[in-house]
DNA sequence: CGACAGCTTATTGTATACAAATAGGCAAGG
DNA sequence: CCTTGCCTATTTGTATACAATAAGCTGTCG
C-alpha cells in the first residue's frame, strides 16, 4: 500500500489495538481523514482492510464500528489459530531449510535473552516471537495459509496476551519454541504440529487466566 | 456493498471465473471501469476484495493481474478447505437446530432430483450444494471461520470442479451429504468432521482426475 | 549490436465535489 | 404518552480531476 493509505491503516489500527477507540465506537470516515491528515479515499481503503481483519464491523447501512469481542469470539479465534498454526508447522517440518532453522534458533536465543533479566523486555519478546512464527509460516510455503493466518494473529486480544504473561509463561513459551526447533530439525510433521497446537492453546489459557484475574480485580 | 461497487465485483469476478480473463492478464482500473460502466472508485473497491479473495495478485508496483494457480496452489486450497469445512462440521454437529437439519434434508433432496435425470442439472446442483454447505457454516456459528472459508470456496478451480463431475461422483456427493445429515442428527462432532474431510478430499481427487484427463487430451 | 538516458505514455494514488442513503430529532395526531 | 411521518443533518457512495509513479520506447553513444 502506498503512503497515505498505509498510514491511515496503521494509525487507525493502532488506535483500536491501544484501546483508544473502544469496542462499539462508530468511526466516521471524515473524522478519521482529518485525524490522519489525509483525504477520505485512503481512509476508506484502510477501513476496508480493517473490516477484513475483523477489527471493524459494518452495520447493514455500511457504517463502521469498532468490533467487540465476546468470550466466544476469543475462544474461536484461538481455536482457529491453533489449527492453522499447527498446519503451518506440519508443512514447515518437511520444507524448512537449514538457513531458516538457524534463524529460528537465533530468534529464540534472543527471546531467551529478552526474558532472562529480572524485568522481561516484552516489546523485544513480542518482536522476536513474531519473527519466529513468521519464519515457520514462510517455511510452510502456502500463500493461502499465510493469508488466512494474518487475519487471526495480532488481533486485539491476541496481541495483549503476551503483555499479561508472567515469568513462568514466558519461560514455557521459550522452551516450547526449543521443542519446535527440535521437531523441525528432525523433519517430523506430526511432532511439530502437536507442539504448536499445545503452544497456542497454552497461550489461550494464559490469556484466560490473566483476563479473568483482571475482571475479578475490577469488581 | 452498494450498487456500483457490488456490480463491478460481480462482473470482474465472473470474467475471471469464466476464464475470459486468463491467469496473468493485467487488469487496468480504467478499462474495467469502462467495461462495467462505473467510475474507477468502485472498481478499486472490487479489486481490493478480489485481491483478498486471492483471485487477483498485485505486483510490487501495485498493478493487478489475474492470479495463476499452480497445481500446488490447488492442492493447498483443497487441503485448507477440507480442514476448515471439517471444523465447521465439528462445530455444527453440537449446535445445529432442527430447522437447519430440515433445511439440509430439503436441499439434499433437491440435489438428488437435479442429478437423477439422464442429464444432470449442474447449475441447480451447484446452487443447492452451496446452500447445503452454507447452512453448515451458519450452524457452526463462528464469524471468523465463515470469514476464512469464504476466501477458499468458489475459487476458480474449486468452482469448476463440479462442472467435471461424472454421474458417479455426483451420486457419491449426494450420499455423503446424507451421511453428514445423519451425523448432525446424532450430534456427533467427530463423525461429522470425518465425513466432511472425506467429502472435500474426494472432490479434490475428482478434480484431479478431470483435470489431468483434460490436460492429457490437450496433447 | 547492445546498453543506457531521457522522454512519453500508461497506470495507480489522492483529493475533492457532489449524489444518495440513512439516522436522529421534532412536531403533529391519536 | 406513545406513535408516526417528515425534515434535516450526518454519513457513505460515486464520479472526476489531478498528482505521482512506473513502464515502455526511442534515439544516442559506446
Amino acid at each position: 500500500m502506498s503512503r497515505a493509505s498505509e498510514h491511515a491503516y496503521t494509525v487507525i489500527r493502532g488506535m483500536i489495538l491501544a484501546g483508544e477507540l473502544p469496542p462499539g465506537t462508530q468511526l466516521s470516515e471524515e473524522a478519521l481523514a482529518v485525524h490522519c491528515a489525509v483525504s477520505r479515499t485512503p481512509v476508506r481503503d484502510a477501513l476496508r482492510r480493517l473490516e477484513s481483519d475483523l477489527l471493524i464491523r459494518r452495520s447493514e447501512s455500511q457504517r463502521s464500528f469498532v468490533a467487540d469481542w465476546s468470550d466466544d469470539d476469543i475462544e474461536d479465534a484461538f481455536e482457529l489459530r491453533s489449527m492453522l498454526e499447527a498446519q503451518a508447522a506440519r508443512r514447515a517440518a518437511t520444507r524448512i531449510t537449514p538457513a531458516q532453522l538457524e534463524a529460528l534458533r537465533r530468534h529464540n536465543r534472543l527471546i531467551g535473552e529478552a526474558i532472562s533479566g529480572s524485568k522481561a523486555d516484552i516489546p523485544n519478546f513480542l518482536d522476536h516471537n513474531r519473527a519466529f512464527h513468521e519464519i515457520i509460516l514462510a517455511a510452510a510455503g502456502s500463500t493461502r495459509l499465510a493469508s488466512l493466518l494474518t487475519r487471526l494473529i495480532e488481533q486485539p486480544v491476541v496481541w495483549r496476551t503476551a503483555q499479561n504473561y508472567d515469568h513462568e509463561n514466558l519461560q514455557r513459551s521459550h522452551r516450547e519454541h526449543e521443542e519446535l526447533i527440535a521437531a523441525f530439525a528432525r523433519h517430523d510433521p506430526a511432532w511439530a504440529a502437536s507442539i504448536m497446537t499445545g503452544h497456542i492453546r497454552r497461550a489461550y489459557h494464559a490469556y484466560l487466566d490473566a483476563y479473568t484475574a483482571q475482571r475479578t480485580a475490577a469488581e
